[in-house]
DNA sequence: TCAATAGTTCGGTATTTACGAACTATTAGT
DNA sequence: ACTAATAGTTCGTAAATACCGAACTATTGA
């Protein structure tokens, strides 16, 4: 695996993180992290997206990663991917809970 | 000029409006907006962004209003741009301030 | 060692974005 | 009314991005 650039938490960008919101799918995968408090594989992920190539949805992961909204540990043969709760908390107070803190239309 | 299609309060989403705020300039125009309580005229709006051609700009625009976040009127020859802070505010509470009300990094 | 699982990378195509140039519309000056 | 100036949009092209399937790497278990 390529070494990801996860940034610090003192170098996250919001516009980063709301470009990586601002796409359906990456949304509804955070808004899962965020509301189960949980930890999901990329292929755990996919399931609400059937339709969705495996490839893309590697691509959406390294936006979250890039972003800084997820951070992922190798656990065996899969990523374990994780929300920056901590993180984006300290440094976008009331961010996240204000942006997935509700029943939203999705496109 | 082209009938805008501005999206009903009601119909208003989340990821569009993200999306159109995750890019550094649409998100300098809307917090300028929102901290100054103003309007602007595209025109006005570019003046930090020297370089960005006018047809760039307009298209911009044109993300900003067909994601709900701004509404336009013609006044004369210019057309003046409005955040609609109580449509989004009333569809998603705390969004706009949570998002807006900190010196964060921009790209 | 072989097969299965998880994920990334690669190559091609398709969609999106940015730009300058040309265009429309409104206003002001004469 | 004619002309020039201002504000913005539209159009055509070039560059960047996104999506997919196929091939690849890495780890686990039989």
């Amino acid at each position: 695996m390529r070494q990801e650039k996860q940034p610090r938490t003192e170098d996250l960008v919001i516009t980063d993180i709301l470009s990586a919101l601002g796409d359906p799918v990456r949304f509804a995968i955070i808004k899962h992290l965020y509301e189960n408090k949980c930890s999901l594989n990329c292929t755990q992920a996919a399931t609400p997206f059937a339709n969705i190539a495996k490839s893309t949805l590697s691509g959406h992961f390294r936006v979250l990663r890039e972003s800084g909204l997820i951070s992922v540990r190798k656990q065996g043969v899969e990523s374990i991917n994780t929300i920056r709760i901590d993180d984006i908390n300290s440094r976008f107070p009331k961010l996240l809970d204000s942006i997935l803190s509700n029943d939203y239309n999705i496109a």
